[in-house]
RNA sequence: GGCCCGUUGGUCAAGUGGCUAAGACGCUGCCCUUUCACGGCGGAAUCGAGAGUUCGAUUCUCUCACGGGCUACCA
């Protein structure tokens, strides 16, 4: 074994990538660039019901959204290592699953799933531990081999199962967690290595997978801690060196404590949701790269190239971590305020979406579009698709004038500051900056003498509806002036005529 | 039930045998301001419990409690 440092990140196609998987591949992503390994994606889809027709593709793209690349995928295929799907690597595994039948380290199995139940409702019912029962105890070779022969003489389909000596404990030094010893007889027995249908298990297939293509570090959650000696024990029986293994807390939901799960409804998890939504793939990566893992400093903002630069696995935590969303809302805006030039054109193409922005005026009118986003509080929202709210109103629709307006507008004050306001805004030229609107606002003020709301509040409801919003002198130059006086001469005509 | 792991403010977390126990999100007060947001300055809030070791434990040991993970022909 070289040892140079290999990580590999292997998901399972059953689904789009999650929050936790994400944070399993970032962090071994992390790990390889920090140290100038490499980084390989396998997938790990032996279990035929369960892949989904746009696993794979789905899991890569998103990972490079998020801005990894990796040295061997199976997008790669002429890669040293290749194939990277296990689905084609069954010729590899069967080699190792028939020296260890020869060896007489495994053997096969013809017990029904009716029997194993019984089985294991039997030692349920005795208190015991669920523990599967070897059937060919004190029979030599040829005595098992004629029972093999007359089972399948049945018709019956053999798994094949690994031979555990129940008096052996394995133990590691975890990266993130230390020392972990966990005794053979833990593992509930002869464990299933080769499923009926001829595909590998899961802990039989990483084994020979990973020794295959010399990984050299297992990053994974802490869900896989008793897995391990399972999948020492592969290494052993074969003579192959174990990898170095760490198990990192899990990510878990707010709610109800659990670790994340698919099934959770109550929280967005996949990274594609948050995407859609218009988050920033730094600050996905940047608010993910901070839950199980801290960096020296006081900072919270980094880049993926900042967190290359501080990587250490010695910092990943050993507790579980609550996902918060808030947080993760923080940083988006963080984010998008850093690189605003580059998110412009995705704020605009919301309000595309949301049907307020033609396609040709997406373009035509860029600049009026950016300054609209701007105005209207880009500032303050969590992620892109926030914005639609935010300028619908007044910029690209109005909305009904309610009666509590109406009073503002009715008053003796609000009358005068109408009248004013209506007669100096018509004066003023097209082109009007803000900075020519608050002089006439001012003028206002001290010509009647009214401040504060009762002056602001009829102006606002003149010209947008509204009485609460963003700066409104920075509105009004946004505005088109012959709409402005149509609005304002329509709310004379209904109200104050 | 068994085995394994964990426990610092509401959340993410730093940290050490002796410190006023960092920082961030959130919450909250004040300021800015026509309003909202932004921004600025403050504030409240934490070492799960009990024994031990020690001159001294949040830090080391043990027990308990609580939380989580696993216990498949899923990965």
């Amino acid at each position: 074994m070289s040892d140079k440092i290999r990580v590999r990140y292997a998901p399972s196609p059953t689904g789009h990538l999650h929050i936790g998987n994400a944070r399993t591949a970032i962090f071994n992503w992390l790990f390889a660039r920090h140290n100038g390994g490499e980084f390989i994606i396998r997938i790990e889809d032996t279990d035929l019901a369960r892949n989904i027709e746009d696993g794979e593709r789905s899991q890569l793209d998103n990972l490079k959204w998020l801005g990894l690349d990796w040295d061997e995928a199976p997008d790669k295929p002429n890669a040293k290592y290749a194939p990277y799907r296990q689905s084609e690597r069954k010729d590899s595994y069967q080699v190792y699953i028939d020296e260890l039948l020869a060896k007489g380290l495994a053997y096969k199995s013809y017990k029904t799933s009716e029997q194993l139940t019984a089985e294991r409702e039997a030692q349920q019912a005795a208190k015991q531990a669920p523990h599967y029962v070897y059937e060919y105890e004190g029979l030599t070779n040829e005595e098992r081999e004629a029972k093999y022969a007359e089972f399948e003489a049945q018709g019956l389909k053999p798994v094949v199962r690994f031979r555990v000596d129940d008096d052996k404990v394995y133990a590691w030094d975890d990266i993130v967690k230390g020392r972990i010893e966990i005794g053979a007889k833990e593992v509930g027995g002869d464990w299933v290595i080769q499923k009926a249908d001829g595909m590998p298990t899961y802990n039989f297939a990483v084994v020979v997978d990973d020794h295959l293509m010399e990984i050299s570090h297992v990053l994974r959650g802490d869900d896989h801690v008793s897995n391990t000696p399972k999948q020492m024990m592969i290494y052993e029986a074969l003579g192959w060196d174990v990898p170095k293994f760490g198990h990192m807390a899990l990510i878990i939901n707010a709610e109800t404590g659990k670790k994340l799960s698919k099934r959770d409804n109550n929280v967005l998890q996949f990274v594609e949701q948050y995407r859609e939504l218009g988050y920033q793939p730094q600050a996905m990566v940047n608010f993910i790269g901070l839950l199980g893992w801290s960096p020296v400093g006081e900072d919270e903002i980094f880049s993926l190239q900042e967190f290359v630069e501080m990587f250490d696995e010695k910092r990943l935590t050993k507790a579980n971590a609550k996902f918060d969303q808030k947080k993760l809302e923080w940083i988006n805006n963080q984010w998008m305020r850093r690189d605003k030039e580059k998110v412009m054109p995705q704020l605009i193409n919301e309000l595309v979406q949301a049907g307020l922005v033609s396609e040709a005026d997406a373009v035509a009118k860029a600049d009026w579009l950016a300054k609209v986003i701007e105005v209207a509080g880009v500032d303050g929202i969590s992620y892109t698709k926030e914005i639609v709210e935010l300028a619908r109103k007044p910029f690209f629709e109005l909305s009904d004038i309610t009666p509590d307006m109406v009073e503002w507008l009715t008053s003796d004050e609000g009358r005068a500051v109408f009248n004013a306001w209506e007669a100096r805004y018509a004066a003023l030229p097209a082109d009007a900056k803000a900075a020519d609107y608050m002089d006439v606002i001012r003028s206002i003020q001290t010509d009647l003498e009214v401040k504060g709301r009762p002056l602001w509040n009829p102006i606002r409801i003149a010209t947008t509806h509204e009485v609460q919003g963003p700066n409104l002198p920075e509105m009004l130059e946004l505005f088109d002036k012959d709409q402005v006086l149509a609005t304002m001469a329509a709310v004379r005509e209904q109200y104050l005529n």
